[in-house]
DNA sequence: CTCAATTTGTTCGTATGTATG
DNA sequence: ACATACATACGAACAAATTGA
């Protein structure tokens, strides 16, 4: 049975369609969201320098299709993140403060990767308590599970800013080789001071996610905002894999570097 | 001098803050399209197995500190979606139809990035017309600018499904010997093929960035959707940047395997 | 078969947010 | 600044399907 009236009801389309609606309506977020984040990309891309003056509401609207009090209320929400200034009669200007991006180079190279993070001190969450550690994420060719895991949850920081949270698994009998060590600092860090541990292959994948509710409270970002979700795997002689980390990166700080040519990175 | 009556009217806002409202507030992006990604990412990322009975509106509701109604309306989403199945009275299931989520691996090494880009057809988009082309960016140390460079701009795809826009800065001496390669397909790709072109270096940047208005409406994407933004410049041996192209990447599709060991010691 | 418990589906009223002209 | 229309979010109440007692 059809409800025609009801349909209609919630189905009646605006008749006025901008060239920008229809790549808006791919996406349900508020019209006002998508142009301020459109606006912000500008200035941090340097599209428009600091102190430089930016276009009218009236060219901003005419651009975007939209009305002029929606291009106002986007640019409310840069002025409210201090991105830029409103001067009545003037125009809207970029702010002076240049925010100097900050990029967090992941090193796609043992040696390199162990150097940066060497000295990187996490802060360990307590998980569900003590107990089995359930069996970490692996996917095909990753090598064999160890027989058990201790799992560690951290967030790693830098200059007080959480950029990372990190969840381990070590094999137990990997990590109480050197509990003090594994609890100190970055277990991957640890791992080339073991003797007699063979590490037969050490590989990474990196994909993007969006920061679900745990992560973007731990990273102090927004819901969903974008993150390089790494997935670390350390093999050794026998095929076990002793050390599975899932790394959840901001996505506004992570850089990767990669000479195609190979040898070392500049 | 306090006006309770008129405050209390005013600001008689949601009194009960949940667990997640503090969370949400950092991101203006409506609520139940927060609760919605947050639920999807719980069934891609396997938390909910295909058939599994998901937990109940009520349930969600209390997790999540928002009303039940508004779980409902994230959940309409994810059905829309075909990522669960509503049953009245029995509860929400996760549909069965695994969807393999196809990736896109990005190579890291220059002769596997050449194999598999090697029969790429892309669809070139005429620009703002001949004439001379703005020079590209550059960052230090990515060698020295080239007298001039052709142009290409064009749309990457794969089962009629775009996935990368590439923006190509050709040094014209190079673009000459070869221009009907050139047009016919991945300009990378062809490089190799020019004798006595002595290539110095090649590296690739990877950040992760978002879909401007032009990207969003090529790769058929939302506005501000997830991308990874790849630079890549080739210098040769007398250090002038011969290729230097910015690629953009649709975040839902690319994938990066990067092997630690990489041929070095430990 | 009836009854109650569970769970999703629907509607209402209210308040606020979004978008237009 | 205003009027209008629609979207979002809440709580509450009720309807409908499923299950097991």
């Amino acid at each position: 049975m059809s409800l025609p009236g009801l349909l209609n009801a919630n189905h009646r389309v605006r008749m006025i369609m901008g060239q920008l609606t229809k790549t808006y309506k791919r996406s349900r977020v508020p019209l006002y969201l998508q142009v301020a984040s459109t606006l912000a990309r500008r200035i941090e891309g340097g599209q428009w320098q600091p102190g430089q003056k930016i276009s009218t509401l009236e060219e901003l609207g005419a651009e975007f299709q939209v009305a002029r009090v929606t291009v106002r209320q986007a640019i409310e929400v840069l002025e409210n993140d201090g991105l830029v200034r409103c001067r009545q009669g003037k125009g809207t200007f970029v702010i002076q403060g240049t925010r100097n991006k900050r990029w967090l180079k992941l090193e796609t190279e043992w040696s390199a990767l162990i150097e940066t993070i060497g000295d990187n001190v996490p802060r360990f969450i307590v998980g569900k308590g003590p107990g089995p550690a359930p069996a970490p994420r692996l996917d095909d060719g990753e090598g064999a599970l160890a027989a058990d895991y201790e799992h560690l949850l951290s967030v790693q920081s830098r200059n007080n800013q959480p950029y990372a949270v990190a969840s381990v698994y070590l094999a137990r009998h990997v990590y109480e080789r050197a509990l003090e060590q594994f609890r100190a600092g970055m277990a991957l860090a640890v791992l080339p001071n073991l003797d007699g541990l063979a590490i037969a292959s050490a590989h990474q994948t990196l994909v993007i996610g969006s920061a679900d509710t745990e992560t973007a409270e731990l990273l102090k970002v927004a819901l969903n905002a974008p993150t390089a979700e790494a997935h670390c795997v350390v093999v050794d002689d026998r095929g076990i894999a002793i050390y599975v980390g899932d790394i959840v990166y901001r996505g506004d700080c992570v850089k990767l570097d990669i000479d195609l040519l190979g040898g070392s990175v500049r």
